[in-house]
DNA sequence: CCTGGCACTCTGCCCAGGACTGTGCCAGGG
DNA sequence: CCCTGGCACAGTCCTGGGCAGAGTGCCAGG
């Protein structure tokens, strides 16, 4: 992207932070008019030819305003505009929220919540990454002489729970001597290395419990393999794209919405965008053309022992960028700050 | 609600099917011709005077055929239509995407998946209740000195969760022997009776782990008294009320997406619903204004142990309704025939 | 390089007319 | 007493024309 003339550039962004208020395409007349630039409509108009020409608007016809380009928005993020922080008060109600959370899910839910309230789109929040979590648990459930429920908890007090079906019958007593060994070798390890360590477990244990230890060791692996698709996501606010007035047509607004039910794809989209951090992904600049009208801005949080996750809104294109990515960046770090509070006591000395 | 003339019952069945399937309000003309009634449009006309005198039909303007009121839907539902049960091969397909879950939440799940593609509206499913439901497994975990998660197995394969918050730090120790007495307590029993037995074994115990097992106890009491609003629930194809063309204000949209999103109030409409089984509510009769738009059909099912959920869709009242109280019924049979199978594995000898 | 002016284009709105649909009512016939 | 055909009436939807408004593109001049 080339770099543009001063001028052209203050068009550009007037353009943008006017169609954003207004969602109606912007004439010359009325910019010179609200943002004084010291020309006349005329000059802005050859301006904006050019722009038009370098992709940065369009015209929806001959005869109207100006509208952004995703490319438009694009360099209006990345060279016109700085995140304005949110107002102190904000951020201590926002604070106020979270942090009285009783445990993880609700913390999160909540924060699903609370994003989708300040932004007015619709918020998307992945839970702390499994993989470096901490193992602090492992029970073992007989349903089924040959049905295993294992139940692993994890310090962030997230739960998990698996069914193990085995070949052939166990005996209930072999199945607590499965429990105990594999929770005196895992208890406090990374759930990294926790497929391994069960495994060296397995072959050290006598004939009778080694597959049902196996077994919990292929779990874990399972579900860590899947934990890109298979990770926790708290969507809120979804209702906030039907109101709005974005969206012409009823069905880009079903389409959303169809988007939105399919955690795996949310959970790709946000992944992928998440290359940067912050970050912020315009219309066309998403995986998906069903969200061609959307845009995603999404930011990283840690969590205990360096596992984290993303929260995030889905918005139209024309969207306040500089507010939504104040607001999305102080959700990470309040949320960050309530999980540290929640689990950080959960390391007692 | 009187009973009608004949003729006007079934000039009330036609209008509403005809309505239902079109859309668009219907006219005495074209009654006569599509159903050959027999009579000519002037007669019917004079019936359709009367039904609209009794409440069952109106106008939406004074040229314009007529509507099916609320009560019109009802008169219909109750005396003028039976549930076309589903075709053999669909309930077939049916059984077989819910035979395979893994486990209960994923069955869940891919009943409210299933249940929104066979009716293309709005998906609900209650998970079963947990007060019929038999405790398998306690586990006590001490994230910190002062907060234990204590985590619920019941016998229908789901986990429950709860932090506790002691006023006094506990011994690691401490927290085995009470995890020890409980499980040695209630394992197999109705999560009914639980507190009180944990009650007693507080009773009995030694006066350093008295304080959480009673916190235990009161966690199952809290958990319990909950269980009507804190119930599990799954939705499903909320993306079908934004397309089929319902609804004609963006408005009436978003708030029904808004009330979808709040678990709470889905599941007392719900609850409130289910005083019949099957249940059909439609319209004004829920207890919601921002549904006054809706239907809700729902259903329970059983589930082992005399506990059970309820499946049921929320759509349009403009809706097939034989068609939608068979698949609802449908789902139902085939989630409880799923879940039997699941967990009739979960009562080993 | 900027500016004012001018012609042009396209939308949105209003209004009127006509086609259409459907109703309500009434008088007449079985 | 109920059904029927006929007729007047009311309201929607569509179309077309006219008109105002907004905005552009271009060009000649400072």
């Amino acid at each position: 992207m080339t770099t543009l003339d001063e001028r052209r550039a203050a068009i550009l962004k007037a353009i943008v932070q006017d169609y954003v208020r207004g969602g109606e395409p912007v004439g010359s007349k009325r910019l010179v008019e609200e943002w004084n630039l010291g020309v006349s409509p005329a000059t802005v108009r050859s301006d904006m030819a050019a722009l038009e020409e370098a992709g940065l608007i369009t015209h929806p016809h001959t005869s109207a305003g100006r509208v952004p380009t995703d490319a438009g928005y694009r360099y209006f993020v990345d060279t016109l505009s700085q995140t304005e922080p949110l107002r102190p008060e904000q951020v201590a109600a926002l604070e106020g929220l979270l942090m009285g959370s009783p445990d993880v899910e609700e913390l999160l839910r909540r924060t699903s919540s609370v994003l989708s309230r300040l932004t007015r789109f619709a918020a998307l929040v992945v839970a702390p990454r499994l993989d470096r979590s901490r193992l602090r648990h492992v029970e073992l459930v007989q349903l089924a002489p040959t049905s295993i429920l294992a139940v692993f908890i994890v310090d962030t007090g997230r739960v998990d729970k698996r069914m193990l079906d085995l070949d052939a019958a166990v005996a209930e007593h072999d199945v607590q001597r499965a429990r105990h060994a594999i929770n005196d070798a895992v208890a406090n390890l990374r759930l990294l290395q926790v497929p391994d360590v069960i495994a060296g477990v397995a072959n050290g244990a006598p004939p009778e419990v080694q597959p049902l230890v196996e077994a919990v060791a292929a779990a874990v692996r399972r579900g860590l393999a899947q934990a890109g698709d298979g990770d926790q996501l708290f969507v809120g606010g979804t209702a906030n794209m039907a109101g709005g007035g974005y969206f012409d047509r009823i069905e880009q607004v079903k389409s959303v919405f169809e988007t939105l039910e399919e955690q795996v794809v949310v959970l790709r989209v946000l992944r992928d965008a998440l290359q940067d951090d912050p970050a912020v992904r315009i219309g066309s600049e998403l995986p998906l053309v069903e969200l061609a009208a959307c845009s995603v801005v999404a930011a990283r949080y840690d969590a205990a022992g360096g596992s984290g996750g993303s929260v995030g809104v889905l918005g139209p294109t024309r969207m306040d960028y500089p507010k939504t990515l104040a607001a999305v960046q102080a959700v990470a770090s309040s949320l960050e700050k309530a999980l540290a509070e929640l689990t950080g006591a959960s390391t007692p000395s």
